[in-house]
DNA sequence: GAGTTAATGATAACATACTCTCGTTATCGC
DNA sequence: GCGATAACGAGAGTATGTTATCATTAACTC
């Protein structure tokens, strides 16, 4: 018995909500979770069920085309994978989560000894453009 | 009615359990989980139960004693109150939470136009000395 | 187009972290 | 000590996020 010749895309077919789920973190551009999922994705596909979300975003996830992003205190949300390394700002008002690029320096001083380090995450808080109160 | 003279913390009896919760804090020195706490806990009283360390962290929170401390991914943990602002370090094997001491550079930069920053938090992932492999 | 079958989505089930209940135990004031 | 009552702790209950179920819908092959 020969293989089948390429099997497009693990045999799925592509429906409208998968093609979705894909296109809003094309579109929106920061760590969303499965509810802003499924929030922007109903704008297109109205009947768009959480399950579906749920579904896609652990495939994309499993195929490497999404990364998980834990923040502190709340659910996990998801980006696209393949971003320059970058760390996040969550708005304490509106509680999204936006990218933020550029390095920060001194981090190897406040490694004890013999610790080794192997990732850094920066996390930080405050109000984005749109809750920054007006004077 | 007279109000009862000087209510000695709020009325609470200094049973053997709610010391113990508080002393682990200050023994151990590090960020820890409810089931860390209840593990050192039955050191020193091995019936302690996991609805009594609930409640009594639940109320040094409440007091002001202690700080929920959020790491991505995982399960809430609380540190001592009043300790001079730091940074936190986690092992990916044994998942322990250890205090880094000093600031990093830069910061500033990173935060778009408009965005205001109130609160910085930087995690470090890697092996912690007990756990760094040896060659 | 018609039949086949994967995908959908409403809802049930599950996992986990946390809180409540209530009979028992320990501490208090006297 | 002794009675009153706060605290304990085993286990039930709750909240929330995620997965499984399955009848229906939609995409594919011919």
């Amino acid at each position: 018995m020969i293989a089948p010749s390429l099997p497009s895309c693990a045999d799925r077919r592509p429906t409208r909500q998968r093609t979705v789920v894909r296109a809003v973190f094309e579109e929106i551009r920061r760590p969303l979770s499965v509810f802003e999922v499924l929030e922007f994705g109903r704008r297109v596909v109205p009947r768009l069920g959480i399950a579906t979300v749920y579904r896609h975003v652990r495939e994309l996830v499993g195929e490497g085309q999404l990364i998980p992003v834990w923040l502190p205190g709340g659910v996990v949300r998801y980006e696209l994978a393949g971003l320059a390394r970058h760390h996040h700002f969550q708005c304490v008002q509106c509680h999204r989560v936006f990218d933020l690029h550029g390095a920060i320096l001194g981090v190897e001083q406040l490694l004890p000894r013999q610790f080794r380090l192997e990732r850094q995450e920066l996390i930080l808080h405050g109000h984005c453009a749109d809750c920054v109160p007006q004077d």
